[in-house]
DNA sequence: ACGCAACATTGCACGGTCTGCAAGAAGGTG
DNA sequence: CACCTTCTTGCAGACCGTGCAATGTTGCGT
């Protein structure tokens, strides 16, 4: 851990924008609140929000490009004899385990957010987007096929973007009593079976 | 085919700032294409541009919203006695079809086009989200499942997504070379085996 | 053919987003 | 303390997107 005090402060001034944007819009609603308003509670000034996000929209996602690091990086750390499925699958549970014991559930108010906002859903899908793509690379290594020529890795990264944004629709939808992991499990089980039609 | 004058002029109007949009942005790129361009290539004024189209970029991927009440409508059409998988497979298969054979082969270039600009792929997902909600409804009812308990519908509506899509990306791929149908084909036979490794 | 009602187009004004630039403040280093 | 790097800030400006009111066009009944 590189602990200047530079990097200290960036990463707080980084956060406190984050909250600020996301319980801003929460309270008012996401056209009710400007930058301008985001940067006055955060204690900046309004160019300064964009040294930290692209845009309002991503401020109030707040996500960490280095997520998508960690996942390729655990995907890697499985072990080799491991299938394609079963590894991602279980790094996809580590990652919601991660999710679900974040301090001040801001899981949880990110996704009611999003509920109300379907347009942060896009910029949402965009960054599982760029995860999709690492994801199809590292996939590809460890089934030893070339992107270009097999449809196995894209299908199967996208898949696993789709089982766990099910997840978290079903977990907002149990207003978060249900266990996260344990719902990811649920469509894992459900994938791997082939999508059998349910008995009612 | 409702065909007043009146319709048909707003519906020339809609495709000329569509493809304006789309081949202007095909050429110089998506940031050095203003909403006034835009409007003088198609022979409108800027201020008629957002009449039609909320933003420039709805106007760059030109999705008709008809498209999700097809979808949905043929998913319905499909006899009962199919299994979700297999009528759901089926309509997509119609639906690619209906897409590689359209005319001045405006999909690949719409492609091209979001391939080189990955924010549209935010905003072409999030359509295709929309889609995925209503099927979540169509298959809910067809499986005879409450929307809130199971968690079938919404997997398989999205992964029926993450299977269009691959499908799309690998056409891209292959230079539109490839048969989409074809390609949505796989994609369902290895969703349908539980996503087998594949041999190297 | 005429005139009226409905609807589409347009210009104008305005608030908000986001960027480039240059000056100044604060952290880091010898 | 002097110096360099990095972060912050204000300012100017292009572009996006919306509400409103004026103007033009279409459709329809008479």
């Amino acid at each position: 851990m590189t602990s200047g005090l530079r990097e200290r402060k960036k990463h707080a001034t980084r956060l406190a924008l984050h909250e600020a944007a996301l319980q801003l819009v929460a309270e008012h609603g996401l056209e009710a609140v400007s930058v301008d308003d985001v940067a006055a509670r955060a204690g900046v000034s309004p160019r300064t929000f964009f040294n930290y996000f692209p845009t309002k929209d991503d401020a109030v996602l707040g996500l960490d490009p280095a997520d998508t690091e960690r996942l390729t990086a655990g995907l890697a750390a499985r072990p080799a004899g491991e299938s394609p499925l079963a590894a991602l699958r279980a790094v996809q549970l580590e990652q919601a385990a991660a999710m679900a014991a974040e301090p001040e559930g801001l899981w949880p108010l990110r996704l009611r957010v999003v509920e109300a906002h379907p347009v942060l859903l896009a910029r949402l899908h965009a960054t599982f987007g760029r995860s999709e793509r690492a994801l199809v690379e590292a996939i590809a290594t460890r089934t030893g096929t070339r992107v270009d020529v097999d449809g196995y890795p894209p299908l199967l990264a996208a898949v696993a973007g789709a089982a766990m944004r099910t997840a978290l629709h079903r977990w907002l939808r149990s207003d978060f009593t249900a266990s996260l992991p344990r719902l990811v499990d649920e469509a894992w089980d459900l994938l791997a079976a082939g999508l059998p039609a349910p008995r009612p």
